[in-house]
DNA sequence: ATAAAAGTTCCATTTAATGAAAACAGGTGC
DNA sequence: GCACCTGTTTTCATTAAATGGAACTTTTAT
């Protein structure tokens, strides 16, 4: 059980947030009421009044097994619209298509979160690739896979020190480089342009990606492709690496360089995942 | 400027999800205090204070204009998860990246809510298609679309006409088929068993879809193709229309049956497209 | 059949939301 | 440089609305 009490805080809408962080927590499944009483630290009537206001709004839905809530669809079709930042998305997806049109291969596109990263985009490629995020919507935290090490290492030093000492024990968890593995792979991304995973977390699979910067210089994002390691030649790789390059070039020349979201930490730095 | 003003409705979070909606309407320049007052039809203050409370949770992210707020990647975070009604979008996914890679044209997710469709999952192909609903998480009317059609036109005879009826002025005005084209084409699905657009709205754009069943016979959702009139030979469309009809089954045997909100209609009919 | 657990209703209490008014910031034109 | 306008923010007395304990009902397990 995910415990997702609003600590601290207070008001209406902290409760209501923790409820839905409650069932996101849950998978398609759903939860009952007294799963989501005590995971949002809610006496039941509460947590009851709250669910079937959510669900007056369309953002709860009955579950598949009549007693149990999940999230619903309008809350999907609501924040659809999210997760855009700079119009990165928009910005991105022609990329994408030309990078997956290019070596049919999937691609992903990822942005900066405080300590984390976020997958927002994906075009997939001609073999299915499990990325680390899991969906889109997926957080992995900075130095874990190619293109969350990419965002990384192309950090001021100040701060990516302070990710990393912050991350590191989280990637160590969940299967990542150790900490002299990491810093060397830091440097080689910094020094080559792009992050080069020969043999990933999954057995075989592999993956490069670039980071994408703002006008001003300030990393946002990366772009990322993967693969398997057969697919990655030595000739594949380079091409690979060069278009990366050129299109997240482009990207960012196109991006809003005055975009706060895309600056610092900030206050959403309670990152879950 | 769209108004999302909780009419009727009362409470906090009615609020709350007012300036949530606003926000979603507004794309990712984002939205001014005044605007969003308006919008939602709160005082400054009170709309003030909910864009803080909203910000504190991550929902609402400052604007790239300094003085402008839109919905943050938090929301986005949290809803990727929803959206998934009887885990259709998973169960789907291994179906949608065989059919594209079969054709190598984009295919498209829809579930039914209420009088519209939802684009809940999409796999590019090589040339890129603009769906009728935009992006992930878009609605389009019953009736307006491949997709969208094969739903209307497996629904049982009384809901059908009560969906048509309700949608023909808003298929009319998107530039969707009259009634007498519109009654043609769902008599001609529900013969064939799947719904045949040769010629679509954008002129040269073609699409084949079939509906998806669960295993009591309900019609939840559309597996759909998009692609262009000169690809959608004779061939191929036979090629597609028996694929689609074989993962679309696949697909409908795995989804739970007794999943409520894939029934009807429900609490979520306020459709907003 | 019985017990235990989960869900639901009720309502006196209290907290927290409300929004008018007023102060404040930041442009724009004169 | 000053007055003006528009949009933003703070304050605070008022009031409405959220709260959750206790009691009751339904469902599930034994």
């Amino acid at each position: 059980m995910v415990k997702v009490v609003a600590e601290g805080r207070d008001g209406v809408l902290s409760r209501a947030v923790a409820i839905l962080r409650a069932l996101a927590a849950a998978g398609p499944e759903g939860l009952r009421l007294s799963d989501i009483a005590d995971a949002a630290g809610l006496p039941k009537p509460t947590a009851l009044r709250f669910l079937r206001n959510l669900q007056g709004e369309g953002l709860v839905e009955d579950g598949p097994s009549g007693r149990s809530y999940r999230l619903g669809l309008d809350l999907f079709c609501l924040a659809a619209r999210a997760g855009n930042p700079s119009n990165l998305r928009d910005l991105g997806r022609p990329a994408m298509l030309r990078v997956a049109a290019a070596f049919e291969d999937t691609v992903f596109l990822l942005v900066r979160s405080g300590y984390d990263a976020v997958l927002i985009d994906r075009s997939e490629g001609v073999l299915p690739v499990r990325s680390l995020t899991g969906d889109i919507g997926g957080k992995v935290p900075l130095g874990l896979g190619q293109g969350s090490t990419a965002i990384l290492a192309s950090l001021p030093a100040g701060e990516q020190e302070e990710v990393v000492r912050h991350n590191l024990s989280l990637i160590r968890e969940r299967g990542g480089l150790d900490e002299a593995a990491l810093r060397a792979a830091l440097l080689d991304t910094a020094r080559k342009g792009y992050c080069d995973v020969a043999n990933g977390l999954i057995p075989g699979s592999s993956g490069l990606a670039v980071p994408i910067r703002d006008r001003t210089g300030q990393v946002v994002a990366a772009l990322s492709i993967g693969t398997t390691l057969e697919r990655l030649t030595p000739e594949r790789r380079a091409a690979m690496a060069e278009m990366l390059q050129r299109e997240a070039a482009a990207i960012g020349d196109a991006s809003n360089p005055f975009d706060p979201a895309l600056r610092r930490p900030g206050a959403s730095l309670q990152g879950s995942g």
